[in-house]
RNA sequence: GGAGACGUGUCCGAGCGGUUGAAGGAGCACGCUUGGAAAGCGUGUAUACGUAUUUGCGUAUCCAGGGUUCGAAUCCCUGCGUCUCCGCCA
């Protein structure tokens, strides 16, 4: 959410941003909206100070015995007034409160403007692996060794959900494992294990609702959404709070399901583990001071390099074009690990600074060295996303026979002989 | 799922229709005291919006929403949460 302040002051300037990140939203009706409120509030403010002050007479002026019926008829009717007002304060709050929501975060001055054809690719890292024989695809690796079984899955689940099986499912436990506990202990994240299913409010603060509802995953009965992401308990975890300086920053790290109902993707990169409705995910997020949150996106985005680093593979890393950031980021760097068997480059990871804009919506504070109340900034990336991760290390460690060379870092997480 | 109890500031806790943004205590901050500390004493210690912008003033907020009333933290209803007991269950 932005802040109304800065809409009212910087109106032109709102509508380039919405215009840029390829969104519709009527400024002008907030900023109506918004003095309708205001003039609201103020009548309001006015006949209330002068009930609060009358019915402090009211006791006295019965003490004293004097007759108190005619003042008591007169507040009867500035009571009903205020009644009348204060139902159309709160309707006109509401709307300006849920049209607000549908603002999108403003892209940050060096982001390149257009759409995802504008993606800037700053580096690539990693070395490409040379191979002596045609590598093949994930989806022949995992027939030969036994990994997955889609027709299986799809008995339970219908299309879009996997099945490891044996080594497929103990590498997919070790990969989980590895990935938590190097960001723990060489990153000095902190782990949290969460709720899959959040309310409707918790979507709210971290921008997921109210536009992409249509993509997620829902329980009408309870009003419970399948989280898509970690990123939302993660950060919706301290929402309505206000820190202290020393509990910050906060560095946190969960693995979880991630459901996507992927609605109006089809058959857009679906091959094997490409695209799938539920996939697991370890996700980092940081909550950080205002002043620091540049350094953190920084951050971050090594922190998940290093993952790619560990595993040897092959990425790259793009800077989001307006057009192809997220509703609610300003900035946002795109890891994409490449897959030498299917000959492209898959995004595993999305790194992205917040500033305010989430912490507005679940109002997420802190107080600064001036003890002063102020908004935190927040912070998140994916470090890494399984599936595509698993694409690239099972293409990546191929030999011509179809065998595995599994890396020892893996390894030690899987108990049973091999 | 059934029955009951409860939900007040950073925390504990009083208030159960009017002068209560909220007693009292703890914590924290600053000052005094001290060789230094503890104890003691004093002062201060919520958030949002509006308005004035130097101290200020007004409004809202005692889980949330609605209702009764001239007036609600206090009474009523609904929802949410916590705890206890029972039932069911991985």
């Amino acid at each position: 959410m932005l802040d109304l302040k800065f809409i009212r002051e910087h109106p032109e300037l709102v509508k380039k941003a919405v215009e840029n990140k390829n969104e519709k939203v009527d400024i002008d009706r907030i900023l109506n909206l918004d003095q309708d409120k205001r003039k609201l509030q103020f009548d309001f403010d006015n006949l209330r100070a002068h009930q609060n002050k009358v019915s402090k007479e009211i006791p006295k002026l019965k003490k004293a015995s004097g007759d108190t019926s005619k003042i008591i008829r007169e507040m009867s009717e500035i009571s009903s007034r205020i009644k009348e007002l204060s139902a159309a304060l709160h309707q006109t709050s509401e709307l300006l409160e849920s049209e607000l929501l549908k603002i999108p975060n403003l892209p940050d001055p060096d982001v390149p403007l257009g759409n995802e054809s504008q993606n800037r690719l700053i580096k690539t890292g990693g070395t490409k692996k040379v191979f002596d024989f045609e590598p093949v695809d994930h989806l022949a690796l995992s027939e030969t060794n036994k990994l997955l079984d889609f027709q299986r899955s799809a008995k339970l689940s219908g299309s879009g959900f996997f099945a490891y099986t044996g080594l497929g499912a103990m590498l997919e436990r070790a990969l989980i494992n590895f990935m938590l506990d190097f960001h723990i202990t060489k990153h000095g994240y902190q782990e949290l294990f969460l709720p899959v299913l959040v309310n409707r409010k918790a979507m709210i603060g971290t921008g997921q609702l109210p536009k992409l509802e249509e993509d997620m995953y829902r329980i009408e009965e309870d009003d419970l959404f399948l989280i898509p992401t970690s990123e939302v308990s993660l950060t919706n975890f301290y929402a309505g709070e206000i820190l202290n300086l020393k509990d910050l920053p906060r560095k946190l790290v969960s693995y979880s399901p991630c459901f996507r109902r992927e609605a109006g993707s089809y058959g857009k990169e679906t091959k094997g583990l490409q695209r799938m409705h539920q996939f697991n995910k370890v996700e980092m997020v940081r909550i950080v001071e205002p002043e620091n949150s540049y350094r953190a996106l920084e951050e971050m985005l090594v922190d998940a390099e290093d993952i790619l680093e560990a595993l040897g593979l092959h990425y790259r890393i793009l800077t989001l074009a307006t057009g192809d950031l997220s509703f609610a980021s300003a900035k946002t760097y795109d890891i994409e690990v490449w897959a030498p068997g299917t000959g492209k480059y898959l995004e595993v990871s999305s790194i992205s600074n917040f500033k305010d804009f989430q912490a507005r919506r679940a109002s997420l504070r802190y107080r600064d060295r001036n003890e002063k109340v102020n908004f935190v900034h927040t912070l998140n990336g994916s470090g890494l996303a399984t599936p595509r991760t698993m694409i690239a290390l099972l293409e990546t460690y191929q030999n011509q026979d179809g065998s595995l060379d599994l890396l020892t870092c893996l390894k030690s997480y899987i108990q049973a002989d091999l």
